[in-house]
DNA sequence: AAGCCTATGTATAAGGT
DNA sequence: TACCTTATACATAGGCT
């Protein structure tokens, strides 16, 4: 017999599991791959299989992550070097003292204030849209 | 005409690279999250486009992690309190100064050193495991 | 720019070794 | 267990609107 239709709800037979993990999980990491190619695109990911194995790729490293955060910013130009010697003081100091429980806690942290970030940004935008709105005077519904 | 293919590297028609983005962006994701579903996998995946739009999804939160560290953890417990004061200084001082990508970028930093630092007390029990069957005289195959 | 369409390329479920 | 095979399902490039 051949390749059927699969529902996609977790399979229970081990190995065809992990059969079917190592399969897609290389085809997964080839299109993430290319899409970062092909399109520009910066990709992070990581993959723990149901054993634990990890598997990782990123397109960026961390010097370029600093590398472009220094071109993007013009304000604060002079706040950039400090900057990124905190970032790696953080990197390199900090995170080599803490523990599983700190690292799960700081982890949350970041991921509070990566959220709020964004928050402020998209609130930004849509109070950029909503300003545009009253200025040209629409009335969308 | 109709689908040819593709070599893989950058697309340099502006148009062409956005619309294979959206296209591709979105069949990685889907990818995603059926390999997460079907194999039971933890995943991570953060894409940035070109124009610097971010895409994200992680089939773990934050309280699943945590969840799964508590079943783990018994040492340790006494030094949480000192480490925790440290731990808030970072929290204070330092998330405050850093932008998005640098915030991701930590939080990249962060699993990682988590992964690490739960892989080391992996090998500890393993290693406690191989001592006991020394000092029994078990042996397994 | 955001969706269809469809022919074709690619990934992969079952099975076999 | 990990690698082949192959028929089929799925993803998507190019074109059109």
């Amino acid at each position: 017999m051949t390749r059927r239709k699969i529902e996609i709800k977790r399979i229970d037979k081990k190995t065809a599991r992990q059969v079917t993990f190592s399969k897609r999980n290389k085809g997964l990491f080839k299109k993430a791959m290319e899409l970062s190619t092909l399109c520009d695109a910066e990709i992070a990911l990581i993959v723990f299989s149901a054993t634990g194995k990890r598997f990782e790729y990123s397109s960026l490293s961390v010097q370029q992550v600093i590398g472009r955060y220094n071109l993007h910013s013009d304000q604060n130009l002079n706040r950039t070097d400090q900057q990124s010697v905190e970032l790696q003081k953080v990197k390199g100091e900090e995170l080599d003292g803490l523990n599983t429980e700190e690292l799960q806690e700081l982890e949350k942290m970041v991921h509070l204030s990566l959220h709020r970030d964004v928050k402020k940004k998209d609130e930004m935008f849509l109070n950029e849209i909503t300003d545009h709105k009253q200025k040209v005077g629409c009335h969308y519904a």
